[in-house]
DNA sequence: TGATTATATCTTGACGTCAAGATAAATGGA
DNA sequence: TCCATTTATCTTGACGTCAAGATATAATCA
């Protein structure tokens, strides 16, 4: 017991052995974060299935709520909080719409461009919705203290504003 | 200047202004790392493609590589490694195999599975591949010192381990 | 030995995503 | 006013992934 190892620990093992010329501590980071996310949309994915709904459907609707009142914003706005390009957005819209979540009308002050609203069915759900994935959350992390918790996020977004500034992304 | 904000900042205080019952702290430090890694993807991706390479490639050329000589393993081992579904390994093999990279031989001892290994021109590849990935991994963790990365990788390890043993996960 | 069960891998069909490009409407000068 | 440019959104085609099921071989045991 203690002192337990993982399969990124095995894998940095081989490395070592194969390439000692490499320093590879910055993979084992990278590569446990990795693993970790895609746990944690595991984890995250139970819960929207319960709601119907999935990660991609999930986000847009949730943007949409916490906007607040009238619960409606444009494709733009949706793309630039979710971060996805355009032709996705359309394609969560087409689901959504159909599925009598949201609404979609032109916007009568720009030819060009739309209005996405939630239903009222759609506020009800992503409400309802939310309300277990905090909870889930909060489950998810319960293994780390809250000091512990406090710590992770302040070097998360510490690397998070490093790496941004460095790529110019994000905002 | 500090205090600087950013878009998970934002969303949380949209939570927190919608739904004030709802306690957003674990959501903050989920949604950092997830944004954080695949700002990170995108960034390891420029270097694969330098390379004719992609994540999903590079994963399996990397996992043969290290495994050490003769640079072979089956099918399942390469799922074990890369925890994907035997239908995304049939998929990668059959990329890689084409782009002569791996060959694809029948188990002799074993009628039912195969021996994927490198070419010569796959160790070639992958082996520089390593060397300007971990290169770029540096880079990538250049904002954070040596003891943050290590505090870092120390509550990640944790919460790993945690989640997998919540979820019966990994190994 | 023959039948059942387990294992290794491939196949198929559906998804969600992206990049690139197509439309259509709005804007900014000349 | 008219044309060039910009903006908002949708369309198309290609990818990588997964779940479920199909095959074929191996192992087990009655």
């Amino acid at each position: 017991m203690e002192n337990s190892t993982d399969k990124i620990d095995r894998i940095l093992a081989q490395w070592r052995r194969e390439r000692p010329d490499l320093d590879v501590t910055q993979m084992g980071v990278i590569g446990r974060m990795g693993r970790l996310r895609n746990l944690l949309m595991i984890e995250l994915d139970r819960v929207f299935k319960q709601h119907d709904l999935n990660g991609a459907s999930f986000d847009v609707l949730a943007t949409l709520r916490r906007s607040g009142p009238p619960y409606a914003l444009s494709p733009s706005q949706l793309i630039e909080w979710t971060m996805v390009t355009s032709g996705t957005m359309t394609n969560r819209l087409d689901k959504l719409e159909e599925a009598g979540l949201i609404t979609r009308q032109r916007n009568p002050e720009d030819g060009r461009g739309f209005v996405v609203a939630l239903t009222a069915h759609g506020f009800e759900l992503i409400d309802a919705a939310v309300t277990n994935h905090v909870a889930n959350q909060h489950r998810l992390l319960e293994g780390l203290s809250s000091d512990e918790m406090e710590q992770l996020d302040g070097l998360l977004r510490k690397w998070l504003m490093a790496v941004s500034g460095q790529t110019g992304s994000d905002k």
